[in-house]
DNA sequence: CTTGCATTGTGAACGATGTTCACTATAATA
DNA sequence: TATTATAGTGAACATCGTTCACAATGCAAG
């Protein structure tokens, strides 16, 4: 707690607001979620919430974007232990993305669904939702060699869409009977793992198979 | 229209019901959808639709049942072209998923944003959410030798998250000012095109390529 | 310290939502 | 034609997001 001198009421109360709308937020989704029952968890009246933001959907857009700003942080601790340039770098992104996603699967649906009429453009989020951090992977693990040269835009786009689409496809549905694995092990890391060597080994047949012709 | 000799009356209604709310859900989102609303556009009042659709949920859940089947049917026709065991079968089908969300954004996100608190099971769902039939290219196409052998399940799993991944980050968020493209270029079909030789040749450094040491 | 004022919080209210229910109109059967 | 199960109505209920006149509050000037 920062020590606050002025406008000490004013601010605490609004940080009552995104406090209890995080917490709302994290058993509810968007539309289970209540005005009033955000103005009860911060223990004033609906009508006040209105004095701090403008409706519902920029509340909520608030919480949201700061919760982006720590999965940026996130992201970026997750990689700190693996050297710069290495290709375990860019998977320890890929597996912190998923990870944070499951942790605040609410939080990731709000921020990954288009409550919104417009997309948010990317450049507009903190840290570019994390796309400049991974870039920067590519980008140095291109450069060291460890990875295939090529556009670490698209690369970055390749990889950042392999993992959102992972863990978007098993929130939406359930594969543990259409997949030839234990139950247990149908969670999106395990699948991230053992769809990996497919990423880096490529769909090109392998040299030594030579097929059934042209 | 088939001829419809019995209960004319009810079945005609539950139809109307069903096609005001897939008019309706072209333009509005599942929140923004009200039964008044389906109800007006079908010709009947609101607490009518209760005599056909348990609440909200069912009524939707229907429809996008429904468009689902349509969905597996449109998928096929999209591969028929190809010969089967061709990669461009396989491609064909990343395509065409690609541009049916595309073309019918409401229903997509509905299908696979979790409106209901429990995932959909895979088995549960018409064609199996297409997935039965890209395991089947993809197993095809492997034994043909078209592309590398390996789990079928598997490499279709990782196809499906590629392309839906593809999809629902450009739905949420907007790259255009994040990639180095012509903004115009920047869509779902042209990243999933450009991004198809990392798919091909994966992301392993070229053999030609010496690098900077281990 | 008191006065004035802008800000903050209240509580009732408005319109719209999903859903229910007693009731009526309808279609099929006997 | 009489009976009966079904289909549809319209008013009602609880809840939603939001607004607004008004009261309470905190701060700066006199």
């Amino acid at each position: 707690m920062i020590a606050v001198t002025p406008r000490t009421r004013s601010l605490a109360t609004l940080e009552r607001i995104v406090q209890a709308t995080r917490k709302l937020l994290a058993s509810r989704d968007y539309a289970a979620l209540s005005m009033r029952a955000v103005a009860a968890e911060a223990g004033i009246s609906p009508g006040a919430i209105y004095r701090h933001f403008r409706d519902k959907k920029h509340l909520v857009d608030h919480v949201c974007f700061a919760t982006l700003e720590e999965f940026e942080r996130e992201l970026e601790r997750a990689i700190a232990p693996y050297p710069v340039g290495s290709f375990d770098r860019v998977v320890a992104q890929g597996a912190a993305y998923i990870r944070l996603a499951l942790d605040q699967p609410e939080h990731f649906k709000i921020l990954f669904t288009p409550v919104r009429p417009r997309p948010a453009r990317l450049r507009d989020l903190p840290g570019e939702g994390g796309f400049r951090l991974l870039r920067q992977c590519v980008a140095d693990a291109m450069e060291a060699g460890r990875i295939r040269r090529g556009d670490p835009d698209l690369a970055a786009f390749f990889l950042w869409s392999r993992v959102h689409g992972i863990v978007t496809l098993m929130m939406a549905c359930d594969f543990r009977e259409s997949l030839p694995l234990p139950q247990s092990e149908v969670t999106p890391q395990r699948l991230f793992d053992l769809s990996r060597s497919l990423l880096w080994d490529g769909f090109k047949p392998d040299p030594t198979d030579e097929g059934a012709g042209p």
